[in-house]
This record gives structure tokens, C-alpha cells and sequence, in this order.
DNA sequence: CATCATATGTTTACACTGTCAACATATTGT
DNA sequence: ACAATATGTTGACAGTGTAAACATATGATG
């Protein structure tokens, strides 16, 4: 791909990857469309070829963070295969990593309305879009399993569990709380406090 | 105060106001300094007189909502004294429900790093700032006795509450779980089975 | 190959934004 | 009364999102 084209090549790629950058190098507040394509070496207006606004740019950013995200779940899980208690903990410290070490897409990913809300209804979540809600069914009900409640609804304890490692990872990300030492250490002793409070009811 | 005086007599208050307003209609995005001095009736350079930059509107406008938040908590409070149980399920539902009904205020409050975080060390809150640490711990120690474990770590179990309603929100808000019914009822049970298990171990 | 539709990039333009400097008026203290 | 200060206005500038008009590359079809 020759740098003098007249055309990219591959814009819409490097638009989303320039703009990962600059969005977790300058804070959303110095995100801009101009500067994205500055960086792709591109004039201001083209990346009105490949998206819609700037709010679409973002969407794709957010939508390219989410599919990194999820590998890093999967692989993560890849090990203790078969010991729910254990992966669920995992999980809960992978999310909680992931998301403070990307603050800003964690910005974009919450704080963007879902169109197609995981709705909670009658026990159970409905429909997979960005998060991993059959991974959770999976965990969960083979967890609950495990410690002999196997009629226990698994949603419930996935909502709490989600909510958890949601409201840890803002709270550390905004420094409301900074935990001495590694913030995982914190992390895992209430997941697996929490974990051992539910399977002991 | 009339209409056509060439000051307007508080403007400082006025902003913040009209800032307010214009945060939860139009939503983040759409917030200007200048649209803010236009709907108090000035000049879009006046707030410059009473704020160095917009940020410093943001933050006084954090800090209001922060005192509404204050009062509304110490109001519901004031009811169920003694019953330190009760207490805490009704501040987790004022607190979701306060950021439910004001998610700019949310995004602004929790989205901002803090200066004076609060630091957790040892098992203490440290510092209060903008939330009611103290409060946390008067009532969680007061519930771990009333449960019969005045011994207990009371900072672990603030911290777990928070976590719960701060996740709760931000996946209310952004539609990432949307209950059926009133999702006042989905927070109450879900605080009320964390405590019974906390009150268990 | 020639030609034409389409995809992709550029230029120009406009309204709007944050912020500053220069200016104007009101308020306050002496 | 008058000078210092607080508060508001005007005008300017660089950046921003986005649309329209224009330019070039690419790919399909004869």
C-alpha cells in the first residue's frame, strides 16, 4: 500500500485503530474526528465515507473494544476449565483489569444508552450483544450446581455479580477508592467472599 | 432583581441552575457554556467572570447535585431510625434511584477523577469528600451488631453495598438491564439477600 | 480495451464551541 | 467625589462537526 494513493487502502480500520489511541492518550473530552484523520494522514472530511457521525466512530471504536475484551475472557478462562467457583472469580478480575486499564473505553462502553437492552426478566437474561450473557449462564449455573443449589436462579447471582465488578471497576477508575497494594488482591477477596456467601444459604 | 440591569445580581447561581437543567434535558453532549449564559439571559462570555473554564462550571454543578444528594439520603434517613437494616436498603434505593432520575449528574459525578479519593486502607474509608463515609459507617456497624458481629470488618461490607447500587446504576442507566416492573423492586431484594448473607456468614 | 457507475478522498463552507483581550458599566470603600 | 474593583459585553480566533460540490480511483460491463 503506497503512502502517495490517492486513496487509503484500509481507512475504516485505521480510523478505529488511530482513534483507540487518541481516545486513551488525550481522555474523551480531546477526542475528535479531525484529529483521527489527521493521524491517518487523510483530509477532515473522509471519514464521512466510512461512518455516519461521530458518534457512529465511536460506536465502531466501542464495538472493536468489546470484541478485545471478550478474547481476553475467553482466554483467561481457557485455564481451570471445569471449576466454576474459580472462573468466576477469574472473570470478575479480568472485567475489573480490563477495565481499568482502559478507562476511557470503559467511558464509551457504559455510557452509551444499548440500543438492544440485555433485558431482566422473569429470572433471566435476554439476548447476547456485547456481553458474554451465556458465558455467565454457563458459570453460574454450573457454580451453583457445584455447591449442590442447582435450582437456584442463576440470574439473580449474575446480576450481583456483574453489578459488583461493574461498581468496582468505577469506583477504582475515578480513584473513589484506592486500595492499598494490587487492587486485584481486593477484587478477588470479595468475589470469592461473595461467591462463598451465596452457595452457603 | 430587574430584568434589564446590566448585572444580573447572582449569576453564579443562575449558571449552575441553568446548567443543571440543560445537563439533564440535552444530555452531556449538548452542554455549552454558551447555551448556559443564554438561558440565564447574558452574555457568552459573562460566566467567564464567575468560572475560569468549563470544567469549573461542571465541578460546581457536581458539587450542587453532590449537597442534593446529601439532603435526599439524610431525608429518607430520618425515617427507620434505629433499624439499621432497614436504613441501609432504603439509602441504596434513594441512592439508585437519585441517579436513575439524574444520569448526567451520574456521568459527571463518577466519571470525574477524584483529587481526594477516598482511600481504603486497612479496612477504613479514609476521608470523606463527597460521599457519606461516615454515615456508611455508622450504619454497617450498627447493623454487624444488631446481627450479632460487632467484630466484623464494616468497611468490607460498605464497600461491597457500594459496589452493588454504584453497578446496579450505571447498568439501569445505560439500559443494560432493564427489569420488568419498577426496578426499585429489583434493588430492594437484591440489597435485602446481600444483607441476609452478610448477617449469615 | 473503453466507458461508465460507484466507492473513496478533497476542498470549501457554515454554524457552533471554548476562551481570551479590550472595552463598558455598576458597586464599594475611602 | 472618586478611585478600585467586580461584573457584563463585544469582537476575535482557532477548533469542531457536518454537509455540498468536486475529484479521482476501482471494478463491472460492453
Amino acid at each position: 500500500m503506497d503512502k502517495d494513493k490517492y486513496h487509503h487502502g484500509s481507512l475504516k480500520n485505521a480510523l478505529i485503530e488511530k482513534g483507540l489511541v487518541l481516545l486513551n492518550s488525550g481522555g474523551s473530552e480531546a477526542f475528535s474526528i479531525r484529529k483521527v484523520a489527521d493521524m491517518c494522514g487523510v483530509s477532515h472530511a473522509a471519514p464521512y465515507r466510512h461512518f455516519k457521525n461521530k458518534a457512529e466512530l465511536i460506536e465502531a471504536i466501542t464495538m472493536s473494544v468489546s470484541k478485545e475484551f471478550m478474547e481476553a475472557v475467553e482466554k483467561a478462562l481457557a485455564q481451570n476449565e471445569g471449576d466454576y467457583g474459580k472462573q468466576i472469580e477469574i472473570l470478575g478480575c479480568v472485567y475489573v483489569k480490563f477495565m481499568v486499564e482502559n478507562p476511557e473505553h470503559f467511558k464509551f462502553i457504559f455510557l452509551t444508552n444499548h440500543n438492544n437492552p440485555i433485558i431482566f426478566y422473569n429470572g433471566a437474561f435476554i439476548q447476547e450483544q456485547r456481553w458474554p450473557v451465556n458465558l455467565f449462564k454457563k458459570l453460574f449455573t454450573g457454580y451453583l450446581e457445584s455447591a449442590g443449589r442447582g435450582g437456584a436462579d442463576w440470574s439473580a447471582q449474575a446480576l450481583v455479580f456483574w453489578s459488583l465488578v461493574h461498581g468496582l471497576s468505577v469506583m477504582l477508575i475515578n480513584n473513589t477508592v484506592s486500595p492499598e497494594g494490587n487492587y486485584l488482591d481486593l477484587v478477588s477477596a470479595i468475589l470469592q467472599k461473595n461467591l462463598g456467601l451465596m452457595g452457603n444459604t
